[in-house]
DNA sequence: CCATAAAAGCGAATTATTTGCGTTAAGTGC
DNA sequence: GCACTTAACGCAAATAATTCGCTTTTATGG
């Protein structure tokens, strides 16, 4: 007997998904985090709410997993020429994205979700930017430090004052936070 | 003209809060926190529903409001008669109450909630407590490091891993954050 | 005590969420 | 291609949560 039967998919998911994850993203330029619903979204999406509760169980996941998203695309990772100054850059960069009232309620989001999934691939989202980075620099003799210590000392500050403070921490603070990781030569 | 005209408390404000601080505090244990709901917390408590609405908003503000208060008491802290050890000891009860699992979800709705004031009234309490164990250093001839220097060497990180990570840390892990922050002698 | 203001109660109206059941769209194996 | 299987969806009814207008209680100041 061949194990691989193969799985049974179904449905029509990825044309639902796509046009619920656009009006989300509409309406979130629009209206203010808190006042938007599910049944606004499904609406503005053309689908019922039935189908997003069942899919993605409350607003919190599905927010979450937008936010995920949109942040996946990974476009240009900086290119400075060397390990610091590609941290540095990456850095200054995700915060610039966290820091804006939308990257605020999309890290509440991520951290609210009830499966920790959400949180999972926000983490491993800055994980993998950082191995990119580091193999980068092994590739041109540098030895760059765990991406572990990376995110102790840089992402990790920056994540709780964004979460935790009245005001964001600024360029200058992030630099700060980098030159106690990777001392400048 | 006298300022001091007293504020005009009115109604029943300390009773209520009293009483359902209690309910949340009493439903926590039996249920999960994701099937505790207002109007169940309302008649636990011997209150209308709409007094809660009214009074926090909603059950994210409320949760996050009695875990706040869960954590003030402030018993006893650590007195271990150095600063290092003092902030180790600290940070590992710390982690043993935030790493259960209603510890996070504890953490989960302070940052879930809306206005900040919780997420900012939860990064107080670790500052305050370290500026208490800075000053009695300084008593003792030390010269400890500034508070925000320890929140972002050990604090964040902790943090950081409760909230995004699969597993809560572990003391050891808590150790390493200590020994980069404040070298053993 | 009386006036006042803040907080809470009550119940109806509104909204959001869950659920059961029939239908539809995709993938699978022949 | 064609039948088959199954997950995903729509619809609508049922349930639960939230909001709202109005009344009542209570603490405080005069």
């Amino acid at each position: 007997m061949t194990i691989h039967k193969g799985i049974r998919t179904g449905g029509r998911s990825a044309r639902v998904q796509q046009s619920v994850h656009a009006a989300v993203k509409k309406l979130l330029e629009s209206h203010d985090r808190a006042d938007v619903t599910v049944p606004m979204i499904a609406q503005s999406a053309g689908v019922t709410p039935s189908t997003i509760y069942r899919r993605w169980g409350d607003i919190a996941t599905l927010l979450a997993d937008v936010a995920l998203e949109r942040f996946e695309p990974d476009e240009h990772l900086p290119d400075t020429g060397g390990f610091r100054g590609d941290v540095l850059a990456y850095a200054e960069l995700y915060l610039d994205e966290m820091s804006s009232d939308l990257g605020r309620s999309m890290l509440r989001d991520v951290v609210a979700t009830d499966d920790n999934n959400c949180a999972l691939r926000c983490a491993e989202l800055i994980t993998k930017r950082l191995v990119v980075l580091a193999e980068r620099a092994v590739a041109r003799g540098e030895t760059p430090p765990s991406t572990a210590f990376l995110i102790d000392g840089i992402f990790a500050p920056m994540v709780y004052r964004i979460l935790f403070s009245e005001t964001a921490p600024d360029n200058a603070y992030i630099r700060t936070l980098v030159d106690r990781c990777l001392p400048a030569d």
